[in-house]
DNA sequence: CTCATTGCAAAGGATTTGCACTAAT
DNA sequence: ATTAGTGCAAATCCTTTGCAATGAG
Protein backbone atom coordinates (compact mmCIF):
# COMPACT_ATOMS: atom_id res chain seq x y z
CA UNK A 1 0.00 0.00 0.00
CA UNK A 2 2.76 2.36 0.80
CA UNK A 3 4.04 4.38 -2.09
CA UNK A 4 1.69 3.79 -4.39
CA UNK A 5 -2.20 5.10 -4.67
CA UNK A 6 -5.22 4.38 -6.13
CA UNK A 7 -4.18 6.74 -9.20
CA UNK A 8 -1.46 3.45 -10.20
CA UNK A 9 -3.53 2.19 -12.47
CA UNK A 10 -3.84 5.44 -14.07
CA UNK A 11 -0.44 6.28 -14.29
CA UNK A 12 0.49 2.90 -15.46
CA UNK A 13 -2.26 3.49 -18.75
CA UNK A 14 -0.66 6.45 -19.56
CA UNK A 15 2.93 5.42 -19.86
CA UNK A 16 1.27 2.41 -21.79
CA UNK A 17 -0.22 4.96 -24.25
CA UNK A 18 2.82 7.45 -24.49
CA UNK A 19 0.87 9.78 -22.73
CA UNK A 20 2.34 12.56 -20.41
CA UNK A 21 1.70 12.12 -16.91
CA UNK A 22 0.73 15.41 -15.77
CA UNK A 23 0.23 16.85 -12.34
CA UNK A 24 -3.34 18.18 -13.47
CA UNK A 25 -3.90 13.99 -14.67
CA UNK A 26 -2.92 12.98 -11.75
CA UNK A 27 -4.37 15.01 -9.18
CA UNK A 28 -7.97 14.56 -11.19
CA UNK A 29 -7.38 11.06 -11.38
CA UNK A 30 -6.63 11.18 -7.17
CA UNK A 31 -9.81 12.27 -6.80
CA UNK A 32 -12.08 10.05 -8.69
CA UNK A 33 -10.46 7.18 -8.36
CA UNK A 34 -9.83 7.52 -4.73
CA UNK A 35 -14.02 7.85 -3.73
CA UNK A 36 -16.93 6.31 -4.62
CA UNK A 37 -18.52 9.21 -4.89
CA UNK A 38 -20.54 10.49 -8.41
CA UNK A 39 -18.67 13.86 -9.21
CA UNK A 40 -19.45 16.38 -11.52
CA UNK A 41 -16.90 18.43 -13.44
CA UNK A 42 -17.69 21.48 -11.57
CA UNK A 43 -17.49 19.10 -8.24
CA UNK A 44 -13.68 17.77 -9.20
CA UNK A 45 -12.94 21.55 -9.79
CA UNK A 46 -13.83 22.35 -6.37
CA UNK A 47 -12.47 18.90 -4.75
CA UNK A 48 -8.96 20.03 -6.36
CA UNK A 49 -9.31 23.71 -4.92
CA UNK A 50 -9.90 21.87 -2.02
CA UNK A 51 -6.34 20.39 -1.92
CA UNK A 52 -4.85 23.28 -2.83
CA UNK A 53 -4.49 22.30 -6.57
CA UNK A 54 -6.09 24.00 -9.55
CA UNK A 55 -6.97 23.10 -13.45
CA UNK A 56 -8.25 24.61 -15.85
CA UNK A 57 -12.02 23.67 -17.07
CA UNK A 58 -11.00 22.67 -20.27
CA UNK A 59 -8.18 20.31 -18.25
CA UNK A 60 -11.03 18.58 -16.01
CA UNK A 61 -13.31 18.22 -19.01
CA UNK A 62 -10.41 16.24 -21.26
CA UNK A 63 -8.78 14.46 -18.37
CA UNK A 64 -12.56 12.94 -17.81
CA UNK A 65 -12.43 11.99 -20.89
CA UNK A 66 -9.06 10.34 -21.05
CA UNK A 67 -10.28 8.58 -17.28
CA UNK A 68 -13.69 7.30 -19.07
CA UNK A 69 -11.61 5.84 -22.55
CA UNK A 70 -9.21 4.26 -19.81
CA UNK A 71 -12.19 2.39 -18.50
CA UNK A 72 -11.28 3.88 -14.95
CA UNK A 73 -14.02 5.93 -15.11
CA UNK A 74 -17.77 6.01 -15.87
CA UNK A 75 -19.80 8.72 -17.15
CA UNK A 76 -23.59 8.98 -15.66
CA UNK A 77 -26.18 11.53 -16.77
CA UNK A 78 -28.83 11.34 -14.21
CA UNK A 79 -31.24 14.04 -16.11
CA UNK A 80 -29.89 16.89 -14.07
CA UNK A 81 -28.52 18.91 -17.02
CA UNK A 82 -24.87 17.81 -16.56
CA UNK A 83 -23.32 14.57 -16.05
CA UNK A 84 -21.55 12.98 -13.28
CA UNK A 85 -18.42 10.78 -13.41
CA UNK A 86 -17.52 7.83 -11.06
CA UNK A 87 -14.67 5.43 -10.99
CA UNK A 88 -15.50 2.12 -12.20
CA UNK A 89 -13.96 -0.13 -9.17
CA UNK A 90 -14.12 -3.11 -11.30
CA UNK A 91 -17.81 -3.29 -10.74
CA UNK A 92 -19.69 -4.30 -13.78
CA UNK A 93 -23.12 -3.15 -13.87
CA UNK A 94 -25.08 -1.32 -10.46
CA UNK A 95 -27.92 0.95 -10.98
CA UNK A 96 -28.41 4.31 -9.25
CA UNK A 97 -30.50 6.30 -6.23
CA UNK A 98 -30.71 9.91 -6.70
CA UNK A 99 -32.19 11.86 -3.67
CA UNK A 100 -33.92 15.03 -5.65
CA UNK A 101 -33.49 16.87 -2.90
CA UNK A 102 -29.53 16.95 -2.12
CA UNK A 103 -28.03 14.86 -4.85
CA UNK A 104 -26.62 12.40 -2.50
CA UNK A 105 -26.36 9.31 -4.86
CA UNK A 106 -26.78 5.42 -3.69
CA UNK A 107 -25.82 2.10 -5.32
CA UNK A 108 -27.68 -0.86 -5.90
CA UNK A 109 -27.32 -3.95 -7.53
CA UNK A 110 -30.30 -6.30 -9.15
CA UNK A 111 -29.11 -8.95 -11.05
CA UNK A 112 -32.62 -9.73 -12.97
CA UNK A 113 -32.13 -6.80 -14.37
CA UNK A 114 -29.75 -7.51 -17.03
CA UNK A 115 -31.94 -10.54 -18.13
CA UNK A 116 -34.81 -8.04 -18.35
CA UNK A 117 -33.67 -5.78 -20.12
CA UNK A 118 -32.38 -8.46 -22.42
CA UNK A 119 -35.42 -10.16 -22.93
CA UNK A 120 -37.55 -6.67 -23.58
CA UNK A 121 -35.09 -5.54 -26.31
CA UNK A 122 -35.25 -8.73 -27.96
CA UNK A 123 -39.25 -8.71 -28.25
CA UNK A 124 -38.85 -5.36 -30.07
CA UNK A 125 -36.30 -6.48 -32.14
CA UNK A 126 -33.61 -4.20 -30.56
CA UNK A 127 -29.75 -5.59 -30.18
CA UNK A 128 -29.31 -4.34 -26.54
CA UNK A 129 -26.26 -2.51 -25.38
CA UNK A 130 -26.89 -1.17 -22.42
CA UNK A 131 -29.77 0.22 -19.69
CA UNK A 132 -30.22 2.43 -17.26
CA UNK A 133 -32.10 2.56 -14.19
CA UNK A 134 -32.37 5.49 -12.02
CA UNK A 135 -34.91 5.51 -8.63
CA UNK A 136 -35.42 9.48 -7.90
CA UNK A 137 -37.00 9.89 -4.26
CA UNK A 138 -35.69 11.45 -1.32
CA UNK A 139 -33.30 9.95 1.32
CA UNK A 140 -33.63 9.97 5.05
CA UNK A 141 -31.74 12.68 5.78
CA UNK A 142 -33.43 15.29 4.01
CA UNK A 143 -36.53 13.71 5.49
CA UNK A 144 -35.58 14.88 8.74
CA UNK A 145 -34.14 18.04 8.00
CA UNK A 146 -37.08 19.78 5.78
CA UNK A 147 -34.91 22.82 4.69
CA UNK A 148 -32.18 22.75 3.56
CA UNK A 149 -28.95 22.57 6.05
CA UNK B 1 -65.90 12.90 -33.07
CA UNK B 2 -66.08 15.54 -36.14
CA UNK B 3 -65.35 18.90 -35.34
CA UNK B 4 -62.67 17.78 -32.17
CA UNK B 5 -59.78 16.85 -32.02
CA UNK B 6 -57.03 16.27 -29.58
CA UNK B 7 -56.27 19.66 -28.71
CA UNK B 8 -59.60 19.76 -27.36
CA UNK B 9 -58.11 18.74 -23.85
CA UNK B 10 -55.76 21.51 -24.43
CA UNK B 11 -58.08 24.16 -24.84
CA UNK B 12 -60.10 23.13 -21.92
CA UNK B 13 -57.24 23.46 -19.87
CA UNK B 14 -56.26 26.85 -20.60
CA UNK B 15 -60.00 28.40 -21.06
CA UNK B 16 -60.26 26.69 -17.54
CA UNK B 17 -57.34 28.60 -16.35
CA UNK B 18 -57.92 31.47 -17.93
CA UNK B 19 -54.96 31.54 -20.30
CA UNK B 20 -54.74 32.97 -24.00
CA UNK B 21 -55.99 30.10 -26.70
CA UNK B 22 -53.15 31.40 -29.24
CA UNK B 23 -52.46 29.83 -32.74
CA UNK B 24 -48.83 29.03 -31.72
CA UNK B 25 -50.29 27.25 -28.52
CA UNK B 26 -52.86 25.12 -30.66
CA UNK B 27 -50.23 24.13 -33.11
CA UNK B 28 -47.70 22.75 -30.70
CA UNK B 29 -50.47 21.18 -28.67
CA UNK B 30 -51.55 19.39 -32.33
CA UNK B 31 -47.84 18.44 -32.81
CA UNK B 32 -47.65 16.24 -29.58
CA UNK B 33 -50.93 15.64 -28.76
CA UNK B 34 -51.84 13.93 -32.08
CA UNK B 35 -48.46 11.60 -32.14
CA UNK B 36 -46.91 8.60 -30.11
CA UNK B 37 -43.82 10.37 -31.02
CA UNK B 38 -40.95 11.37 -28.74
CA UNK B 39 -40.34 15.16 -29.51
CA UNK B 40 -37.13 17.41 -28.81
CA UNK B 41 -38.35 21.47 -28.57
CA UNK B 42 -36.22 21.51 -31.96
CA UNK B 43 -38.02 18.74 -33.73
CA UNK B 44 -41.46 20.27 -32.46
CA UNK B 45 -40.39 23.45 -34.40
CA UNK B 46 -39.35 21.48 -37.76
CA UNK B 47 -42.63 19.59 -37.47
CA UNK B 48 -44.74 22.84 -37.49
CA UNK B 49 -42.35 24.59 -40.24
CA UNK B 50 -43.53 21.29 -42.19
CA UNK B 51 -47.28 22.32 -41.86
CA UNK B 52 -46.12 26.02 -42.82
CA UNK B 53 -46.48 27.58 -39.32
CA UNK B 54 -43.89 29.11 -36.93
CA UNK B 55 -43.44 29.96 -33.51
CA UNK B 56 -40.23 30.84 -31.86
CA UNK B 57 -38.13 29.67 -30.20
CA UNK B 58 -39.15 30.84 -26.85
CA UNK B 59 -42.81 29.95 -27.34
CA UNK B 60 -41.91 26.55 -28.31
CA UNK B 61 -40.42 26.09 -24.67
CA UNK B 62 -42.75 27.45 -23.11
CA UNK B 63 -45.95 26.18 -24.55
CA UNK B 64 -44.18 23.12 -23.52
CA UNK B 65 -43.82 24.23 -19.93
CA UNK B 66 -47.43 24.41 -19.98
CA UNK B 67 -48.33 21.35 -21.48
CA UNK B 68 -46.56 19.55 -18.98
CA UNK B 69 -48.46 21.53 -15.79
CA UNK B 70 -51.64 20.67 -17.82
CA UNK B 71 -50.41 16.76 -17.24
CA UNK B 72 -50.88 15.75 -21.14
CA UNK B 73 -47.57 16.18 -21.62
CA UNK B 74 -44.43 14.55 -19.78
CA UNK B 75 -41.28 15.41 -20.27
CA UNK B 76 -38.33 12.94 -20.60
CA UNK B 77 -33.93 12.66 -20.47
CA UNK B 78 -32.57 10.08 -22.18
CA UNK B 79 -29.28 11.53 -21.41
CA UNK B 80 -29.25 13.02 -24.69
CA UNK B 81 -28.18 16.42 -23.70
CA UNK B 82 -31.41 17.83 -24.20
CA UNK B 83 -35.26 16.77 -23.51
CA UNK B 84 -37.68 15.03 -25.08
CA UNK B 85 -41.88 15.50 -24.67
CA UNK B 86 -44.34 12.76 -24.65
CA UNK B 87 -48.22 12.77 -25.38
CA UNK B 88 -49.15 10.91 -22.08
CA UNK B 89 -52.50 9.29 -23.18
CA UNK B 90 -53.53 8.35 -19.74
CA UNK B 91 -51.00 5.99 -19.58
CA UNK B 92 -49.69 5.70 -16.19
CA UNK B 93 -46.04 4.91 -16.40
CA UNK B 94 -43.78 2.83 -18.99
CA UNK B 95 -40.26 2.66 -19.54
CA UNK B 96 -38.01 3.18 -23.09
CA UNK B 97 -35.79 1.72 -25.99
CA UNK B 98 -33.90 4.50 -27.24
CA UNK B 99 -31.99 3.46 -30.73
CA UNK B 100 -28.21 4.83 -30.42
CA UNK B 101 -27.93 5.24 -34.17
CA UNK B 102 -31.27 6.32 -35.54
CA UNK B 103 -33.09 8.01 -31.88
CA UNK B 104 -35.84 5.74 -32.75
CA UNK B 105 -37.68 5.57 -29.19
CA UNK B 106 -39.88 2.39 -28.13
CA UNK B 107 -42.09 2.21 -25.36
CA UNK B 108 -43.03 -1.19 -22.92
CA UNK B 109 -44.40 -1.54 -19.94
CA UNK B 110 -43.54 -3.73 -16.86
CA UNK B 111 -45.46 -3.93 -13.79
CA UNK B 112 -42.53 -5.35 -11.79
CA UNK B 113 -40.29 -2.87 -12.23
CA UNK B 114 -42.74 -0.75 -9.86
CA UNK B 115 -43.04 -3.14 -7.37
CA UNK B 116 -38.89 -3.78 -7.64
CA UNK B 117 -38.15 -0.07 -7.26
CA UNK B 118 -40.12 0.66 -4.56
CA UNK B 119 -38.70 -2.01 -2.41
CA UNK B 120 -35.01 -1.27 -3.18
CA UNK B 121 -35.59 2.32 -2.24
CA UNK B 122 -37.19 1.18 1.11
CA UNK B 123 -34.07 -0.73 1.69
CA UNK B 124 -32.00 2.38 1.32
CA UNK B 125 -34.43 4.34 3.59
CA UNK B 126 -35.49 6.41 0.47
CA UNK B 127 -38.74 7.90 0.13
CA UNK B 128 -39.08 6.52 -3.59
CA UNK B 129 -40.96 9.30 -6.21
CA UNK B 130 -40.12 7.48 -9.26
CA UNK B 131 -38.19 5.79 -11.53
CA UNK B 132 -36.68 5.95 -15.15
CA UNK B 133 -35.19 2.86 -17.07
CA UNK B 134 -34.11 3.22 -20.51
CA UNK B 135 -32.76 0.67 -22.92
CA UNK B 136 -30.08 1.47 -25.20
CA UNK B 137 -29.57 -0.89 -28.63
CA UNK B 138 -29.81 -0.61 -32.02
CA UNK B 139 -33.18 -1.09 -33.57
CA UNK B 140 -34.31 -3.88 -36.34
CA UNK B 141 -34.20 -1.04 -39.22
CA UNK B 142 -30.45 0.47 -38.09
CA UNK B 143 -29.04 -3.06 -38.18
CA UNK B 144 -30.23 -4.15 -41.54
CA UNK B 145 -29.21 -0.57 -43.10
CA UNK B 146 -25.06 -0.15 -41.82
CA UNK B 147 -25.02 3.40 -42.90
CA UNK B 148 -27.38 6.29 -42.31
CA UNK B 149 -30.33 6.48 -44.68
C1' DC C 1 -59.14 48.38 -23.95
C1' DT C 2 -56.28 45.43 -20.80
C1' DC C 3 -53.27 41.98 -19.86
C1' DA C 4 -50.81 37.87 -21.19
C1' DT C 5 -48.31 36.04 -25.16
C1' DT C 6 -45.07 36.40 -28.76
C1' DG C 7 -40.57 36.87 -30.85
C1' DC C 8 -36.25 38.59 -30.98
C1' DA C 9 -32.04 39.00 -29.01
C1' DA C 10 -29.29 38.72 -25.06
C1' DA C 11 -28.15 35.86 -21.08
C1' DG C 12 -27.14 31.35 -18.90
C1' DG C 13 -25.12 26.88 -17.68
C1' DA C 14 -22.53 22.90 -19.33
C1' DT C 15 -19.25 21.50 -22.46
C1' DT C 16 -16.03 21.97 -26.50
C1' DT C 17 -12.59 24.10 -29.35
C1' DG C 18 -8.71 27.29 -31.14
C1' DC C 19 -4.42 28.80 -30.10
C1' DA C 20 -0.24 30.70 -27.91
C1' DC C 21 2.38 29.12 -24.04
C1' DT C 22 4.33 25.63 -20.99
C1' DA C 23 5.78 21.25 -19.42
C1' DA C 24 6.78 16.17 -20.03
C1' DT C 25 9.83 12.94 -22.06
C1' DA D 1 14.41 19.47 -28.72
C1' DT D 2 9.88 17.46 -29.74
C1' DT D 3 5.48 16.72 -28.96
C1' DA D 4 1.45 16.88 -26.31
C1' DG D 5 -0.95 19.22 -22.50
C1' DT D 6 -2.55 23.43 -20.30
C1' DG D 7 -5.27 27.50 -19.69
C1' DC D 8 -7.63 31.19 -21.35
C1' DA D 9 -11.14 32.97 -24.03
C1' DA D 10 -14.25 32.40 -27.65
C1' DA D 11 -17.62 29.29 -29.49
C1' DT D 12 -21.44 25.88 -29.25
C1' DC D 13 -25.61 23.63 -27.80
C1' DC D 14 -29.84 23.66 -25.26
C1' DT D 15 -32.74 26.46 -22.58
C1' DT D 16 -34.30 30.70 -20.14
C1' DT D 17 -35.18 35.57 -19.60
C1' DG D 18 -35.97 40.74 -20.66
C1' DC D 19 -38.60 43.71 -23.16
C1' DA D 20 -41.14 46.11 -26.86
C1' DA D 21 -44.63 44.91 -30.08
C1' DT D 22 -48.77 42.09 -30.78
C1' DG D 23 -53.00 39.58 -30.23
C1' DA D 24 -56.69 37.33 -27.32
C1' DG D 25 -60.77 38.09 -24.57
Amino acid sequence: MAGSSVTDAFTRYLRAHNLPITHQRLAIADIILGSTEHYSADEVRKALAERGATAGTATVYRTLEVLVKSGLVVERDFGEGFRRYEASRGVPQHEHLLCTQCGRVEEFRDERLDRMTTLIAESHDFARQRHRLVIYGICATCRRAPEAG
